[in-house]
DNA sequence: TCAAAAAGGGCATTATAATGCACTATCTAT
DNA sequence: ATAGATAGTGCATTATAATGCCCTTTTTGA
C-alpha cells in the first residue's frame, strides 16, 4: 500500500550513500522497521516517518491536493 | 507533538463545514481517533492520516526539505 | 569466483495506535 | 438562558506498529 513511500525513502537513502543500518541507527528506529518500510510493508506512524525523513533531509507534509493529479 | 498536524486538519475541516462526526464517518476512522488527532494527541499512522486527508482534499507528501525553513 | 556486506523475510514479543463507551465542556441558534 | 449540537477527555479493550532474533537472498568489492 505504501510502496511509493518506501521507494522514495530507499532512493533518497541510496542517494546519500547510507546503508539501511546507517539510516536506522541515525534515525533511531529499528533496522527491522526500516527494512519493512522500504519494501512497502506496514503502515508507519508519522513519528517513525518523521525520524527517518529528518535524517534524509526530507519532511512529511500535509497539503491541499494540487488540481488534477 | 503533532499539534500542527491536528490544527491543519481542524482548520481544513471547518473550512469545508464538516463536523468531526462527518469527517470521521466519511474517512472511515473512529470519531475518538479524529478527536484525539485534532487536539494534537497521539501519533497517527499514515493510513489514518491518508484516509482523513482524502476527504479533506489533501495529501500526505514526503519531500525534500526546502532550503532554510 | 567467493567472501563479506547489505538487503529481505518469518515469527514471537512488546509498545502503542485505534477504538468504544460514557461523561463533561463548549458552542450555537432560538 | 437554555436545549441541542458539537467538541474534548478518561479509561479499558483490541488491533497492529515497532522491535529483536535469526536465517536466506542478493549485491558488491577484491
Amino acid at each position: 500500500m505504501h510502496y511509493l513511500l518506501g521507494k522514495t525513502i530507499k532512493e533518497r537513502r541510496n542517494m546519500l550513500h547510507l546503508t539501511q543500518e546507517d539510516l536506522a541507527a541515525m534515525a533511531g528506529v529499528a533496522l527491522r522497521t526500516l527494512k519493512s518500510l522500504e519494501v512497502g510493508k506496514g503502515n508507519p506512524s508519522i513519528n517513525t516517518l518523521q525520524k527517518i525523513s529528518e535524517v534524509l533531509g526530507m519532511e512529511v507534509r500535509l497539503e491541499v491536493r494540487k488540481l488534477d493529479n
